[in-house]
DNA sequence: GCATGAATTAACAGTATTGTTAAACAAGTC
DNA sequence: GACTTGTTTAACAATACTGTTAATTCATGC
């Protein structure tokens, strides 16, 4: 059985490693970030990373594992099969996604990098991603089709009330490098900014579906 | 005078590499692109590059000075003054933005890239584009207000309309190559879908602001 | 033809990248 | 103290990238 100083040694370095891959990873995407750069902010030589983790994209599938395993536990935990109402269960499944953004403010950049630039890392994720939309589709597009043909809200398909929630809620985290960076806006102002964009966003949906304010019931 | 064979021989390197670099910076991004890649595909050699446009950011800015010098043209002529009802001009300013960015459809992804990656090169750029904006915000502003104050749209701050439109456009066209290789749809495909979303992007908008369809006057 | 100047090539410099490896090190076990 | 095991370092290989430069080609004007 490994010693304690040992055990805790060999900890210390693969956990620096893996908190400084995260980092960068999220902060650059797969490709412009380097193994050099991953060790020199761990402190470590950059030896150490192949040690551990044999190679660069060993330790990204790592990173990315973690992450869209939390990701995809937020889009189940959205479709809850409480007895509410279409509008309820929806609103909830989207507040569940933007608090999940919120709280992984990088990911989304670091999932279009990917996407973009090396769509091959991807792969591993394809099937467990169409089993999450076929039963996000499958629980909700019902249910909207109900809710439209009896009237109670206004005519829309599943797949572009899905884009209009994917491309609003995603593509605002993907803006805020350039919130602080281009528009030189300070964490405080993100911030306030996030939570206008929030709840505009349910705002935007209840309008769509509904064409009234979710207030003026 | 260069004769006619020395500026065709001039021209057609000069040209090709131009070209080529477009393309490859639209793929790739400034930092991916390589001169070498762009030299390759011009079918010269990577010096020739460097001899016409000196470096890698040279060439860069004038490729990103066109198209954004295109992109701010078709803005600009979203803000039309002519005199018809709030929504018309909205409308109008939408649509010129979805069908340029539809014959442009790598460029939102390059500018994301480069505001991500290397904002640097965006400061060039910046003097005009907070012009453009507050020209814009200038123009749509003060008649949004009196539209809310009026009565005749729901309550909504400019701001917030200016992200609902631009997180809809934009990401439209960032989630492109994902259609194209996570998705696998093909190119016909893909049109098809962007001309729904053009069409949902419109009724979204107009259900913000006016609460019913367009059609339903 | 030949001199001129632009266009082109091939080679090089300098730097950075991922990954490997042999040697050194540390620490506990027998 | 020698042995074993896992950890760390420094040096190296192989490749790729940007940019420069000296030498060469080439069309053209004289």
């Amino acid at each position: 059985m490994n010693s304690d100083k040992l055990n805790n040694k060999k900890t210390n370095t693969e956990e620096a490693i893996m908190e400084a891959s995260e980092a960068l990873f999220l902060e650059k995407g797969y490709l412009l970030a380097t193994t050099t750069e991953i060790a020199r902010r761990a402190g470590v030589t950059h030896a150490m990373l192949h040690y551990y983790y044999r190679t660069k994209e060993q330790i990204f599938f790592k990173v990315l594992d973690k992450n869209l395993h939390e990701l995809f536990q937020s889009v189940r935990a959205g479709m809850s099969s409480e007895e509410v109402s279409f509008w309820e269960n929806l609103k909830g499944g989207v507040m569940l996604l933007l608090e999940f953004l919120d709280q992984h403010r990088q990911l989304v950049g670091l999932l279009y990098d990917v996407a973009r630039h090396s769509p091959e890392l991807l792969e591993r994720y394809q099937e467990s991603t169409l089993n999450l939309l076929s039963g996000l589709a499958g629980h909700h597009k019902v249910l909207l089709d109900q809710e439209v043909r009896s009237g109670r809200c206004n005519p829309i398909t599943f797949e572009q009330l899905f884009w209009d929630i994917v491309t609003m809620s995603f593509s605002t985290y993907m803006f805020l490098p350039l919130m602080n960076r281009v528009a030189k806006m300070d964490d405080l102002e993100v911030d306030r900014m996030l939570k206008r964009r929030y709840d505009e966003i349910i705002t935007v949906l209840h309008y769509r579906l509904y064409g009234k304010h979710e207030s003026s019931n």
